[in-house]
RNA sequence: GCGGGUGUAGCCGAACUGGUAUAGGCGCCAGAUUUAGGAUCUGGUGGGUUUUGCCCAUUGGGGGUUCGAGUCCCUCCACCCGCACCA
């Protein structure tokens, strides 16, 4: 028997499971490291290969870290509220608890397959009972310091998927999930007041070992800006209107007033002879799509109110409009317009004459906007300040007359927080008499009723709605009649905060203890995709905060070093037809996608709209030249697309097959071979086979598989020959640092060289060979314990300590010297390490080959570093 | 449109602070072994050439700094990812 991946990796698991290797538990004698993946949604669809690439990441690392002697916390979990086990209820029927344990079951099955040293005593699902009333409890401490409350605000509203979404889940006017459609509409929602922290969630990323892109991402989102209110009195009405700007220093150029068509006073300054139009305005723009209105971003559209209001600067009455390119949910959703200075106020006023009037000189107003700074011009006493300066007199001159202030403004805005949803955790509040109301603690969790139709209703009501006697209850306090929630929180909820209860896990008493989170926080490094960038990681961020804020963590942060892996891609395979309605049969015409041109809403060739379709890898044929072609006419070339994987491009790889073809550690190996952890690839099913073949190869140096018993090889008995000495010690040296730097695919490559190279001159040393065992452990566990084991080891070698290097081993004696005649190679030498720079030239001059390229003449220049390179320049 | 990232062989990729570009893997070619195929092992694999050798080119394109550039600077191009009327 050769090695064989399917009984010895089985058989290895089983021993972790047995002995709970991974099992962590609070010891002070030890430092201690905590790793974690972002615990997945388990879907119906199973593990694929784009899971474990973080995941192996995070496991090579937990492994490392146990040798170096590290206390590793390692926990997975499962996020398992979530829209897709709903819409599956919503069509099969099946109750979303029942889908989602079999889900749970199958990842944890394919996962365990994997061979992830998880402490699978610390295992967390969102929705169950004991891990839901922790959440709702956190909603409650939140709601105590008045961050969580109910509003009556226009939501994205889906009416296929007949729920609200947050602004993060709607991408181009459509539902990030299924891409349906969304619309605006006014509902009473729970809303959570993260804006309150946004100074603190901005400045506190300087501290973060994240990557620089994520944070700016957040930075960018949180989307801060300094400027000034302006206070603007509005004529014949005791109101004022308050503006936001951050060009205060142009106020005298503010010719005119815009208001979002929200705004609330819309209605009061309207006068009598504009009332109906400003109403049918209103109207359109409420109806107006998030699609539409960003396909019509050049069009300017608005309508003149009738009112006026004040500019305090100029003391001119100024018309107010109202327009939908001024937005009601950012700064006061009202807008000074100066069209002189802001493109889209000069779009604006050209297009219904309103005046220009240029404030600061520098640009050409006449033809177009200028934004750049310059000197301040018909702006009374600023006349002459340059344009910061302009601005500082404008903060100090509307605070003493009391017409505004500088402020500061975020982008960002508070987080819809409810869900017109049945699989997610019920509020634990109740109303009564209108008012919201804690449910007391001692009543949590509030727990889902069961229902049998999952359908969502499409006039806004909720599911929940449709159970009245979980609906209808009484206020515990008073007795009297009262209505449960009937909203349920939103998926990030649970993964707000699971990290937290990782750190302990089956607490009855607390969420957590203060020892434990004590002891395990914050997180040493958490390993995920880019596409969290600004939500889960904002919100969890934010929740943190105010738990600090409450004296429930201790740490301001609670990720301190993240990484985000890269997506494993796929190929696809892709033609079009014009069949574009999918219809069944009848004539369908094939193009391959040379011939076809993009439009705004798909494609066509020459005018005749077409649609693309995928084939799956399995499914392709090949021409003569081993081009991919569609399989029933092999005159339409395919192309070939690498990208994202998913079930319509047939592209996806399921892990069980590569386990079962290849064994979990080539998978393991192969994924993290592919490349930078950061970047993303795409699978090639051969390129596993290069790494089975090296594990094979390490198996067949020491383990003699053709004899009869399988033997361990002769294995010599000492130090090893001077060159392995140097090898070990380089590939010890190398795999160290390039896992500590989580270089995994070029710590593999020298793995691979040591294999190739360690027996070259001699038999391999038992010390070599259970060295290179542990540097191969964290990576491709199964094997390394197996040959560990028949090397006569007892035990795990999961916690051996990590081999160490001589430095002096690693030093060479000789090394090759270049010589270069102006800048191109031209000889080698093996020379002393410790040769002088004399010596050096002097050898250099020596060489017939140097010498015809310097043909007789002395050389101008001579840069020599010993004992690198000598460059000759003439 | 704005912001960020990436670009090295047929493919995935390596190259520390500027110092032999292309390590390692895949694929391909040849040889060995094998009844054959597969598997395995050995060697080769940028181009040219008079082939134990010699010469030349090359890191998306162009330009620059430097004795020397994949690496630094400018500029252009392609692809990917965010954001998108944020006043």
């Amino acid at each position: 028997m050769t090695y064989n991946p399917r009984v010895i990796e089985p058989k290895w698991q089983q021993y972790w499971l047995e002995h709970e290797t991974f099992k962590a538990g609070i010891d002070r004698d030890r430092p201690k490291y905590y790793v974690l993946d972002m615990f997945p949604y388990p879907s119906g669809d199973g593990l694929h290969v784009g899971h474990p690439e973080g995941y192996t990441a995070t496991d090579i690392v937990a492994r490392y870290k146990r040798m170096r002697g590290f206390n590793v916390l390692h926990p997975m979990g499962w996020d398992a509220f979530g829209l897709p086990a709903e819409q599956y209820a919503v069509e099969t029927g099946t109750h979303p608890r029942e889908t989602t344990s079999r889900n749970i079951e199958t990842f944890k099955r394919q996962i365990q397959s994997l061979g992830f040293s998880y402490d699978w005593s610390r295992e967390i699902d969102t929705t169950d009972p004991g891990y839901v009333k922790w959440t709702q409890w956190i909603f409650q401490e939140i709601h105590k310091l008045g961050l969580a409350y109910e509003a009556e605000i226009p939501v994205n509203w889906c009416p296929a998927l007949g729920t609200v979404l947050a602004n993060e889940e709607v991408i181009d006017g459509k539902s990030e999930r299924g891409g349906y459609p969304v619309i605006r509409v006014p509902l009473k929602q729970w809303m959570l007041k993260i804006t309150a922290y946004a100074e603190r969630l901005l400045a506190d990323l300087d501290d973060l070992d994240w990557p620089e892109p994520i944070k700016k991402l957040q930075r960018d989102w949180i989307g801060r800006s300094e400027g000034a209110e302006i206070i603007f009195d509005v004529v014949g009405h005791d109101v004022t209107i308050d503006v936001f700007t951050t060009r205060h220093d142009t106020l005298f150029g503010a010719t005119y007033m815009v208001l979002a068509p929200e705004h609330p006073f819309v209605d009061l300054v309207t006068s009598d002879e504009q009332r109906s139009v400003v109403e049918v305005y209103k109207a359109e723009a409420a109806r107006k799509s998030e699609l539409r209105r960003q396909a019509e971003l050049d069009e300017k559209t608005g309508v003149p109110t009738g009112g006026f209001c004040i500019n305090p600067a100029t003391g001119e009455n100024i018309p107010i409009w109202i327009a939908d390119y001024v937005l009601a949910h950012y700064g006061t959703g009202a807008v000074m317009g100066v069209p002189a200075h802001d493109p889209r106020d000069y779009a604006f006023a050209t297009q219904f004459g309103l005046p220009i009037v240029e404030v600061v000189s520098g640009g050409d107003v006449a033809n177009e906007a200028f934004t750049g700074d310059g000197t301040a011009v018909n702006s009374g006493f600023m006349n002459g300040l340059s344009t910061p300066e302009a601005k500082k007199a404008t903060a100090d001159w509307l605070e003493q007359h009391g017409h505004g202030k500088a402020a500061v403004s975020f982008k960002m805005r508070d987080w819809l927080f409810s869900r017109q949803r049945y699989w997610g955790e019920p509020f634990p509040v109740i109303h009564v008499d209108g008012e919201a109301k804690l449910v007391p603690f001692d009543e949590l969790p509030v727990l889902l009723p069961d229902l049998d139709n999952f359908a969502p209703s499409g006039d806004f009501t909720t599911p929940l709605e449709r159970v009245p006697e979980w609906i209808n209850t009484t206020d515990p306090e008073t007795g009297r009649p009262a209505v449960r929630d009937k909203n349920t929180m939103p998926q990030w909820a649970g993964s707000c905060w699971y990290y937290l209860r990782f750190v302990d896990p089956n607490n009855q008493q607390v969420a957590w203890s203060q020892e434990a989170e004590r002891y395990w926080m914050p997180v040493d490094l958490y390993v995920g995709g880019a596409e969290h960038a600004t939500l889960h990681l904002l919100y969890a961020r934010f929740w943190h905060k105010v738990l600090f804020d409450l004296g429930h963590v201790s740490t301001h942060e609670p990720f301190q070093r993240l990484i985000n892996q890269g997506m494993v891609q796929g190929f696809s395979y892709r033609y079009y037809d014009d069949n574009v309605d999918d219809a069944d049969g009848g004539e369908v015409r094939r193009f391959q996608a040379k011939h076809v041109q993009p439009t705004l809403e798909g494609a066509e060739v020459d005018g005749i709209p077409v649609k693309p379709r995928w084939l799956a890898m399995s499914e392709i044929a090949r021409d003569s030249e081993g081009r991919a072609v569609h399989p029933d006419d092999h005159d339409i070339l395919l192309e070939e697309v690498i990208e994202k994987m998913s079930k319509s491009r047939g592209n996806v790889i399921n892990p069980d097959d590569v386990v079962a073809a290849y064994g979990a550690d080539s998978l393991r190996l192969y994924e993290m071979f592919m490349g930078p952890l950061e970047k993303a690839a795409p699978w090639s099913t051969e390129g596993i086979a290069g790494v089975y073949r090296f594990l094979q190869k390490a198996w067949r140096l020491l383990i003699d598989d053709r004899a009869e018993q399988e033997p361990l090889k002769e294995l010599a008995e000492d130090a090893g020959t001077p060159a392995q000495v140097r090898l070990t010690a380089l590939t010890v040296k190398g795999v160290t640092e390039d896992i500590e730097a989580l270089r995994f695919n070029t710590a593999i490559s020298k793995l691979m060289i040591w294999v190739r190279d360690i027996a070259k001159e001699g038999t391999v040393p038992r010390e070599h060979a259970e060295t290179f065992l542990l540097l191969l452990a964290p990576l491709a566990p199964h094997i390394a314990e197996e040959l560990w084991a028949r090397l006569g080891h007892a035990t795990t070698l999961a916690y051996e300590p990590w081999p160490q290097h001589d430095e002096a081993a690693v030093r060479a004696e000789t090394a090759t010297m270049v010589v270069q005649v102006n800048g191109k190679l031209r000889d080698t030498f093996e020379v002393a390490v410790d040769i002088n720079e004399e010596e050096a030239i002097a050898t250099a001059m020596s060489s017939e080959k140097v010498q015809s390229f310097l043909s007789g003449a002395d050389p101008k220049r001579v840069i020599a570093k010993p004992p690198k390179f000598v460059n000759l320049v003439v």
